[in-house]
DNA sequence: TCGTAAATAGAATTTATTTCTATTTAGATA
DNA sequence: TATCTAAATAGAAATAAATTCTATTTACGA
């Protein structure tokens, strides 16, 4: 198996039980986003019985220990994908193939030499997601829905 | 009423229903955000009888129409939060006392070059959302869960 | 290999949101 | 101002997403 993996994994004292990771190599082998019930229904491909519950903690601990990053869709429903390099959380995602593609730039600076000047806040995390269509999807103009 | 607001509905096709008034009303008056349930136990306090679709129905066309801002927040619930200008949809939230402020700060432009000239994809729409504590909180260190 | 804390299944539950149908109403038009 | 019609609503019901609970199993350190 993977080895960056494994050490991450013990990193977060998560055991590397199989179905953890399964679930990690689902989300590896796409490079798309997946909703916790599109990942449940690959692991049902391979365990006879895998329960929803389980899903859904292991993709929760995996993103609170940065090894998943948790993608917010604009219509309520949570995805989520591997994430190779957990400091990088800035994402065009494509609307129509829902393929993920990093971005390397990053206002993070500016807006927190913003808030701390401007509003004498404090920034505590933040999210930037672009929506959009990438180079195949906006060649074939048919959006799927 | 408020004239603006009134043309704003006018311009949507949308009629100016005392209940979608009232909770125009709530969220100009609160400078909070609100989930639609939290709308709904302000709105029963003004209606004997008011239904939570009519609250997910109109805090959903209004946002579409750009009159209100749908917030995400990290933990899968959605916030509304009124929007006195539509244009602009960067903002600093306050996680403890739920404050929403402006931030003038926006990578629109670079984010779009580099998704054009990188990636060859297309923007559609972006999110950007702050998340931390504001002035008055991050002075008083207790934070509310 | 053994012991223990962590992980799991499966059922049940909770919470959030949406759909449906009959009724009411805003506001345009006569 | 009265009438009409599409839009808005209530209330009940259904759906969808996520979580909780308890008994059982399992990874892995000692």
């Amino acid at each position: 198996m993977n080895k960056d993996l494994y050490v991450a994994l013990k990193s977060l004292n998560l055991k590397a039980t199989p179905k953890r990771l399964a679930i990690l190599d689902i989300l590896v082998a796409e490079s798309v986003y997946l909703a916790p019930e599109e990942v449940w229904r690959k692991m049902r491909k391979r365990f006879k019985s895998i329960g929803l519950p389980t899903i859904y903690r292991n993709l929760e601990d995996l993103a609170n220990g940065g090894v998943l990053i948790k993608i917010i869709h604009p219509d309520r429903k949570l995805y989520y994908y591997l994430c190779a390099n957990a400091d990088h959380h800035h994402h065009f995602i494509c609307i129509n193939c829902k393929k993920v593609e990093d971005l390397s730039y990053c206002g993070a600076e500016e807006i927190e030499k913003e808030v701390k000047k401007n509003l004498k806040g404090r920034v505590i995390s933040h999210l930037m997601q672009v929506f959009g269509l990438c180079k195949d999807c906006s060649v074939s103009r048919t959006i799927a829905t």
